[in-house]
DNA sequence: CGAGCGGTTGAGGCATGTCAAGAGTTGTGG
DNA sequence: CCACAACTCTTGACATGCCTCAACCGCTCG
């Protein structure tokens, strides 16, 4: 038992509803670790041993192949990621790699598997979440499937405006060179693309973002709740970046 | 209960493990419906009601964002689709239209979500099922992110062959208009590049495929476990297209 | 202070989309 | 059975979006 950290992920979605019980035999049979700067946690292909729960710090998710590699996802504290690597039994699809210094739990997943079979609430649990982590990255297959480069950077800085309560101006929570390749596109194109957005009801002044129009700036991302959200809640790794600090 | 679908389904990993009675019960609640082709059968944005599983025919599952839409997935028998979308109760984040006439059966949402809290290893089939459809998307999208165009065909073109039990002909599953939203490309580029890869060891004529070279087209496709399979089982609509018919 | 890194900007090139036309195929109704 | 319409597929010409390469700025940190 760790009592620093337990109350914050007892109060995850996946871990609400379980019998106190077996969420603390769950937390006994896991540990705590921390991580430095830039450290690869997890390569991608290695088989899922441990749920990972981000309690402190950030982590990157990127796919990679041939040679090249893409952010698919940033985790922020406090939720889990990689849930349904260790469900299946199979090797990570992505690489996980920590932005910062970063305290991670680590759950056994055998454990984990073991534990949804005796507990009913915490099998349906893990169905939502899984159910959630699904439909998050649908929404993204179809933001980058749908929409330009231009679009994306739109609605994504919309999203972030949004995600912050609405307010005008926000920092971006990641450097651009990450939001580039989340955005599945070059740093070149993005910083060019910012500044053309300045036309279109948005002043980017370095990580600083004031939206000016933002009736203007939603012309253009066209918002849609079956891409953007709603039930975009900031649990789980299928939802993409995290939110911005305002 | 209908005698002559009931089987199909039963074998199904999603229903294969779970009591016959609850089963039975689950059948009892649901009802076949037939669609002619190109029926809009679900739109989205409505309300998941039903979990829809193809018996016969098949179904194409795409996205749509202003006035532009993109195929995601082609769902064939037996097999189910938009499981996440009727656990969470929430809007069906694709339009489903048929390609041929079709048999759905429909099960009601709510009997669904009823059962996995009484039938456990029902809620366990449920999340290997929504794991394994988290996983097929997440390739998908690393497909679409760390790919140009030309290795995608050449990755699905190989794909298809080993799907197809490794031969080295056989007929595409789809037509190429669709095969190319599919790949996020549009039907003249997909055109263009399928004359283009006769250079590197596959032989296109019309629907028919002949890989003459397999090492050099694997050499552009690169197929990688982590993006291209190997749990690709065509039991769910997020494997994506179907296989060939050798 | 200098190296390293993120970000920006410009020039040029390649990949991909758009528009248009025509061949082949399928389906339909007279 | 044929004629016609509708559709897919292909090809060409052209436009453009995006990437690549390179240089430079500013900042951070050893």
């Amino acid at each position: 038992m760790r009592p620093d950290t337990d109350p914050q992920i007892r109060h995850l979605h996946l871990f609400r509803d379980m019998a106190q019980a077996n969420f603390a035999e769950l937390m006994s049979a896991s540990y705590v670790q921390a991580f430095p700067p830039g450290l690869e946690m997890i390569r991608q292909g290695d088989p899922a041993d441990f749920l990972h729960i981000v309690v402190q710090g950030s982590v990157e998710l990127v796919g990679q192949w041939a040679g090249r590699e893409c952010t698919m996802a940033v985790v922020r504290p406090v939720s889990t990621f990689i849930l349904a690597a260790c469900i299946r039994d199979a090797p990570y699809l992505m690489t996980a790699r920590t932005l910062e210094r970063t305290r991670i739990v680590l759950v056994p997943a055998s454990d984990l598997r073991a534990m949804f079979r005796r507990d009913t609430e915490f099998a349906v649990a893990v169905i939502n979440e899984l159910a959630s982590c699904y439909r998050s990255v649908v929404r993204n297959a179809k933001s980058m499937k749908l929409r330009n480069s231009r679009e994306r950077v739109a609605s994504y800085l919309l999203r972030q405006s949004i995600l912050a309560g609405g307010v005008p101006a926000y920092t971006l929570p990641v450097e651009k060179r990450l939001l580039a390749s989340y955005l599945g596109m070059t740093p070149e194109n993005l910083s060019r693309t910012l500044r053309t957005l300045e036309t279109d009801g948005v002043k980017i002044d370095g990580a600083r973002v004031i939206i000016t129009d933002r009736a203007r700036l939603a012309a253009l991302a066209k918002p849609d709740k079956l891409i953007d959200g709603p039930d975009t809640h900031a649990e789980e790794s299928g939802s993409g970046l995290p939110a911005a600090r305002s």
